[in-house]
DNA sequence: ATAGGGTTAG
């Protein structure tokens, strides 16, 4: 495996520092980026090809300036901003795109020397500092500036240019205004060419208009490569993920060429749908089609490898990436968390240190949930301390979901609920109902019964909780309260998303819910699934039907148990998977207690290896055996 | 000599 981008050498991974003298600075950063490797990133490329000779280097020196790590740099805009008076208008209009807010706007109109590029500096400049900063401060000063850039572009007669066009078109979009974009885009229909047509296509799916922006896509009269990966991002950013990996294959049955792009976001798709085949089918057209493989398509398998279940083939990517970015490191770490390899997620949080990475609020979200899901107590709570005091990032719900987790999990109740009720934030209701799971598993009667009585005043459509509570009751033998319960829940008419298993055959995707009679070899699926039954319950299986809330005799819920989607599936995998290969089923909602021992017992009975992935994380069963430890 | 569109981790 080849891997085209190297990162910048340690020497120039510390920022420089610099002088008044952009001759030096340009001769210190050179030196900087000289090569370890033979291989340059693409703008350290071009300085070196530029090499020393400084007044021709400088523009693209401050063109690569937003990509190199900075940090000690704040004089130096300002020293330059000072000096811009005697640019050139080459020069000046670099300037106006590298110089941080406000400079560019205060710069533009003191420039001795500008012309129709400068529009486009400036736009972009401004594009690009919207898009970084959502605050809706920026948004409204910028957006004001914006339509004042357009103004003045107006009055010197630049607003023809298509570069310029482009430009506002783009800026609109990032404003997220639509009508304004769509009126420059038709104000001259003649000066378009493809990039105007994919301005005004991404600007539709940033404003979430998916379904325009494929009315426009269907309609243009030019298409390249980036049409086809904004139309792919726009329907994964809509969630429609099955629609976004159609139109990535369409587009290599057309003969496209796949970018980088294209290729992240569907392998996205495949990633969030947990469909192995699917992804595997896009990393054999990155093989295929020769595409370099780059730091962001590595940290892109990796992900889709984990949450596809193949952890595995994860790791053997990301042992096969010669550069790691932070994103390659952060998948892996998350990845071996999810997957109930709490050790090794740990191990390498820890060489991701040791190599002189600066974790981030994801990398964390990765190592707490580690320790959670591993019953690291200690080292749970050290990195949590860590990551405030030692890296100054601050605790989101993410963080504090892993923590009262991890606490709940080893009975430490009394330390979870402090910690709820000592964040900055306003609690998720959910933190709660990890309490209230702990109650009932620890047998905390009176606390279970307060927390479960509060939730279901916080949140009363979450059927969740009706469950819990009344289990709750049920463990004390409190007969009379858990009808109550019941009936209460009956009263609410809790709404329960509907539970579904996806399972993939030879390219096909087959979805089944509770019950469901519609899959075409349904008589068939039945049948497996009888004659499973009929086997765990020679092996000593009983249906244990507590999680069944419903008002209705036993045999009737141990029927509503039977049919389960996930049942279903793994009946289904027995017709169509080959023996030797695990039964990949992938679920939205969590397992129920007992399809989880149903399914331990199937990999015991049959000898069969079945991977789960459901809301929240991989359950990996063989011999009776399940990687989560029963505890999720 | 300069310019414009698309990109992923919880």
């Amino acid at each position: 495996m080849q891997f085209g981008t190297p990162p910048l050498s340690p020497a120039a991974r510390r920022a420089p520092t610099f002088h008044a003298d952009p001759a030096a600075d340009a001769r210190q950063l050179l030196g900087a980026l000289l090569p370890p490797r033979p291989a340059l990133h693409h703008a350290h490329a071009r300085l070196a090809v530029l090499g020393l000779a400084t007044a021709r280097a400088l523009p693209q020196l401050l063109a690569a300036l937003p990509r190199l790590p900075l940090a000690a740099s704040h004089s130096y805009p300002l020293s330059l901003f000072r000096c811009a008076s005697c640019a050139s208008a080459f020069a000046s209009n670099h300037l106006l795109r590298v110089l941080p807010h406000p400079l560019p706007l205060r710069l533009f109109p003191r420039l001795p020397r500008r012309n129709p590029h400068s529009f486009t500096f400036l736009l972009a400049s401004l594009s690009n500092h919207l898009d970084a900063d959502p605050a809706v401060a920026v948004s409204i000063a910028s957006r004001l500036m914006g339509a004042h850039v357009h103004a003045l572009a107006v009055k010197a007669g630049a607003a023809g240019d298509l570069y310029v066009r482009n430009a506002l078109i783009h800026f609109y979009g990032v404003c997220g205004d639509v009508a304004a974009m769509r009126k420059v885009f038709d104000e001259l229909p003649l000066v378009r060419d493809v990039v105007t047509w994919n301005a005004v296509l991404a600007g539709y799916v940033r404003a979430g208009m998916v379904g325009v922006a494929r009315e426009v896509f269907d309609g243009m009269p030019m298409r390249d490569e980036v049409s086809w990966s904004t139309v792919v991002g726009g329907y994964v950013k809509e969630g429609e993920l099955e629609v976004a990996l159609g139109v990535f294959k369409n587009m290599v049955v057309q003969g496209v060429k796949a970018n980088e792009a294209a290729i992240v976001t569907a392998l996205s798709a495949a990633a969030q749908l947990g469909l192995l085949e699917q992804g595997k089918f896009v990393h054999e057209v990155i093989k295929r089609a020769g595409v370099a493989m780059s730091m962001n398509l590595g940290a892109a398998l990796v992900d889709m490898y984990s949450k596809c279940g193949s952890v595995a083939a994860a790791k053997e990517v990301f042992d096969a990436m010669p550069w790691r970015d932070v994103f390659a490191w952060n998948s892996m770490i998350c990845g071996l968390a999810t997957h109930g390899l709490g050790h090794d997620a740990v191990q390498l949080f820890e060489k991701f240190v040791s190599e002189g990475f600066c974790p981030t609020n994801i990398t964390f979200v990765g190592v707490l949930n580690a320790c959670s899901r591993t019953g690291l107590v200690d080292e749970g709570r050290w990195y949590f301390k860590l990551m405030a005091e030692k890296y100054g990032i601050e605790s989101e719900m993410e963080h504090y979901g892993c923590m009262v987790d991890l606490l709940s999990r080893a009975g430490l109740v009394q330390e979870a609920i402090e910690l709820i009720e000592g964040m900055h934030i306003p609690p998720d209701p959910v933190l709660w109902g990890t309490v209230l799971s702990a109650c009932k598993r620890h047998g905390l009667v009176d606390l279970g019964i307060t927390v479960g009585n509060k939730l279901i005043e916080l949140d009363p459509a979450h059927d969740g909780y009706y469950v819990l509570l009344a289990s709750i009751y049920a463990k004390a033998k409190k007969w009379d309260e858990v009808r109550k319960v019941r009936k209460l829940m009956s009263n609410r008419g809790t709404s329960k998303s509907a539970g579904w298993s996806l399972m993939e055959a030879h390219g096909i995707v087959h979805k089944f819910l509770v019950g469901d009679m519609d899959h075409k070899d349904s008589v068939q699926i039945y049948n497996m699934l009888c004659m499973i039954d009929r086997r765990l319950a020679e092996a000593g299986y009983v249906p244990d039907v507590s999680s069944v809330l419903h008002d209705i005799g036993d045999e009737e819920k141990v029927h509503a148990i039977k049919v389960h989607s996930e049942r279903l599936a793994i009946a289904y995998g027995f017709i169509v998977v080959e023996a030797g290969s695990p039964i990949r089923i992938v679920k939205n909602l969590s397992v129920c207690g007992d399809c989880h021992e149903f399914s331990k017992m199937v990999t015991k009975v049959f000898g069969r290896e079945i991977i789960v992935r459901d809301g929240s994380r991989f359950h990996h069963m063989k011999d009776g055996k399940c990687s989560c430890h029963d505890y999720w």
